[in-house]
DNA sequence: GTAAATCTTGTATGCTCATACAAGATTTCT
DNA sequence: AGAAATCTTGTATGAGCATACAAGATTTAC
């Protein structure tokens, strides 16, 4: 891959975000985004082919965030009770949980359904999330690691939900505040 | 209101649920919707005048029933606790908890913010149910009551997304793990 | 320096869509 | 029955859109 190549596929994705933040998914057009990006709606084809094709990648590049995010704070944590902190805390990331990205992020996947790609890239994350999830879970709760691991994904979705409606993403009172909630609901 | 306007409302904003459910709120048009109801894309404008006017009908039906359910569920239920598992399990009604309905709510959620007249009924609808919460969770839990109130308000949008994205709305199991959720949650 | 490769854009194309409109069908009222 | 009101629809209109394309600009390679 060229350097240029990857420069602008990091600056359309980019600009895809906050075009759809600003317009939202079922209204922006290919020249909404390449507005944001200072480019012209001819050279997002021409890197990404297709509309659905840039959504993709811009979806993709979140996902690596939020992996990204939970390999880094695993890193520093000891025992299954940190771990599975470590885990809901990426999840209001200061990198991710910020207002486009919110807001972004609960549009695509209240469109995924109506998308293979999208609904592809919904599919993986959600298993690869819950599985993290009950490996932790199944040390802390071992009679209900079902029930948890649904009740955590469940409440996450819906705080990011919210938090696209209000356009309010305090990160770190979140983290807190899913930290209270976790000891409510972890025994 | 004549007759015939009543059924047409109940007729064409039971078709558009149909019709988002199958083509996504995104994408879906008027003859998707006016196909949906064996009638013409003329006549929905004829009624509505446009289709945000649909859209936003479309919804205040989908809300009363929850109210409807909400107050249903109330009128047997008997102090703090019982009241609470009546307002959770109204959210996962029968006749609320279905595919089609899943679909839109979450679609017109994530699509709130970018339509007044959905933001205004998000706005009213979410700080309805959060003070029906309240209300109760004053009893239960008085030392927690906002975080309490707001985890829930989460982990129910977050059912309703994932049935979203799955198409499986077993009401009656998801009633029963809510209410197993209220148990670890709510002391 | 210059040719090739890569990138960028203005414009054209063809399509889809919401809505307006006017004419015709049906129902209601007397 | 006949007139008026209400309802329905086919078609027209005009806007907006994603994408294709070809020509030109820039960068890279040698």
């Amino acid at each position: 891959m060229s350097r240029i190549r990857d420069l602008r596929n990091e600056e359309l994705t980019s600009a895809a975000i906050r075009a759809v933040h600003r317009h939202g998914y079922a209204q922006v057009t290919m020249t909404d985004i390449a507005q944001e990006a200072n480019a012209s709606a001819a050279s997002i084809n021409y890197y990404f082919g297709t509309k659905e094709k840039l959504m993709e990648a811009t979806m993709r590049r979140l996902l690596g965030l939020l992996r990204r995010a939970a390999l880094e704070r695993l890193q520093g944590a000891q025992g299954p009770r940190a771990r599975l902190e470590a885990l809901v805390a990426a999840n209001f990331d200061d990198r991710l949980f910020v207002p486009a990205q919110c807001s972004l992020w609960v549009q695509f996947w209240s469109n995924a359904p109506y998308s293979t790609s999208l609904a592809r890239l919904h599919r993986i994350n959600r298993a690869r999330v819950q599985s993290h999830l009950q490996a932790e879970l199944r040390h802390l709760v071992p009679g209900a690691v079902e029930t948890v691991t649904a009740t955590l994904q469940a409440y996450m979705d819906g705080v990011w939900l919210e938090a696209a409606q209000s356009g309010i993403c305090d990160a770190q009172a979140t983290r807190r505040e899913a930290a209270v909630v976790l000891g409510r609901l972890v025994v």
